[in-house]
Order: C-alpha cells, then structure tokens, then sequence
DNA sequence: TATTGTTATACTCTATAACTATA
DNA sequence: TATAGTTATAGAGTATAACAATA
C-alpha cells in the first residue's frame, strides 16, 4: 500500500532514522543513558575540559536542553564541572564515566556494524559519505 | 571537535534525518500541512477508501495518534468519511484535496531532488535501497 | 475474540524567550 | 556587546491504556 514511498529518499531517511533510533535508544536504555547523554560521553572522552555551550554546538543541541542533560550525567557522577572562569565550566568524564563509556562503546558498535549488517554489500560503503554529505556543508 | 561522530553511520543517520526533516517541514507549512498528513495525503491518493486503523500501519502511525491528524484534513476540507459499515469508515481524497495533493507533490519532488542533489553522484544512487533496506525486512 | 474509532493522558524532544553574570 | 549558564514554558511527536461498538 505504500508502494510509492518507497521511491522517496526522504521517506526512507525519515523511516530508517526512526527505526535505527528506536533500537540504539533500546540498547542504551540498560545503562540508563538516552542517544544524546551517550554522544556527550563520546565527545568529552575526546575532548576533556570543553564547556556545554561547545559540546551543544556541536551536537545541535540547544544550549538551554543541554542543562537537563548534564544535570543527570553529573548526579549520576558520570561527569564532573570545573569552573574556567567566572562564567563557564570544563566538563570531564569522571572515572565511573569513563567506565560507561567502556559500555557504551561496546553498545555503540555492535549497533553501527548491525546497521550496516543490514544494508546489502554493494550499497553498504556508500551510507556513510552520503549521509554525511545532506547534513554537513 | 566531532571528528569521531562522523565515522558512525547511525550518527549521521540521525543527524541526515534531522536536517532533512527540519527543511520538508518548513517547506510544507505554507499549506498548513505536516509531513504525516502530507503523507496521508499521498496514500489517500493512491489507495482511495482506505481505513484509518490502516493507513496508520502503513505509515507507522499509531491509531489513536491518527484521530488528530485526520480530524484536521477533514475539517479543511481536504479528506473525507464514509461509514463502510458500522465499525470501519472509508477516507477519500475531497476535489480540495486533490488539488493540495498537486501542491504537495511538487514541494515533495523538489524536497527530493534537493536532497538527491546534496549527495556526491557516486553515491546517489545507493541511498535508496541502503535506506529501505535498514527498516523494511 | 479481534478490530475500529475514539478519548484521555503522559512522556520525550525540541524551540523560544528571558534573566543574571561575566568576558 | 557577545557569550555562558540557567529557568520556565510551550509545542510537537509519540506511546499507552481504556472504552464502546461492531465484525
């Protein structure tokens, strides 16, 4: 019946994201972190003492939905605040962050190589640089 | 800063979709209409008195969340119900609705186009199956 | 018994505006 | 003046449970 949205590319990023983002959301669930607490712990591995407007920035992520977010990775003592100067803060992964980042990486990848699993050989190597391409630039 | 994030295909899935979405919607808004009812809009066409409780599987939308969105096509004019039998009714497409489909078909062709055109040829026409194939099956 | 349409509701994600304090 | 962190809030989108009526 929905034979003609199968011809829409747009229909099927919007399909594919919502499904491969259902899953990964269900995976991380255990550890009791959602897709954007995980990508903070990503990004504060490689880059130590950086502030929440920065890690916002480069997630798209508000700076005001960001507090929400940091306030639970930081109660639940998986990232610790720092002041720099009077007004901004370095965040850094703790040591009990570092070792959920250790679950999460392991989560995360069998999650990607899943994805890509799923995607028939000839068409797998050219996911990544397409995607990249529509919302990069 | 999120140099690791771009070689994750689930990441740039999320963000592609992001991105994409944000633009289809803002295209559409001038009609007044979302991109689940333009959808619907779609499917009507194609598959005239068809049910609710069945558009909203092939759309992955669940029933009750289809009561709102049919209940605005209908009261502008653009789908209309006629009791199959006591339990189902049928939607259909009204002449309204047929000349916005006109309008939302050439927004969509140009959405598409546009999101084809961002993508390295090299890699454009592997999208499609890649993507149907991460959330069919 | 299973399905349709519906209501009510709650939860998540996201967007915006405003405020304080600081650079 | 611009930026950082924060609060409050509103709007989508989505998920669940329950119900009456019908197949």
């Amino acid at each position: 019946m929905d034979q003609q949205l199968l011809s829409l590319p747009g229909y099927a990023l919007r399909r594919a994201a919502s499904a491969a983002g259902a899953e990964l959301t269900s995976r991380l669930a255990p550890l009791g972190l959602k897709q954007a607490s995980a990508t903070i712990l990503l990004l504060l591995d490689a880059n130590p003492c950086v502030t929440a407007s920065a890690l916002g920035r480069a997630l798209d992520i508000q700076r005001a939905n960001m507090v929400p977010l940091l306030k639970q990775l930081e109660e639940t003592g998986l990232v610790s605040r720092t002041p720099i100067d009077g007004k901004s803060q370095a965040l850094e992964l703790t040591h009990k962050g570092r070792e959920i980042l250790g679950e999460v990486l392991k989560i995360v990848d069998s999650f990607e190589s899943d994805l890509l699993a799923r995607i028939p050989a000839e068409h797998r190597a050219h996911v990544l640089p397409a995607l990249n391409a529509i919302w990069r630039d």
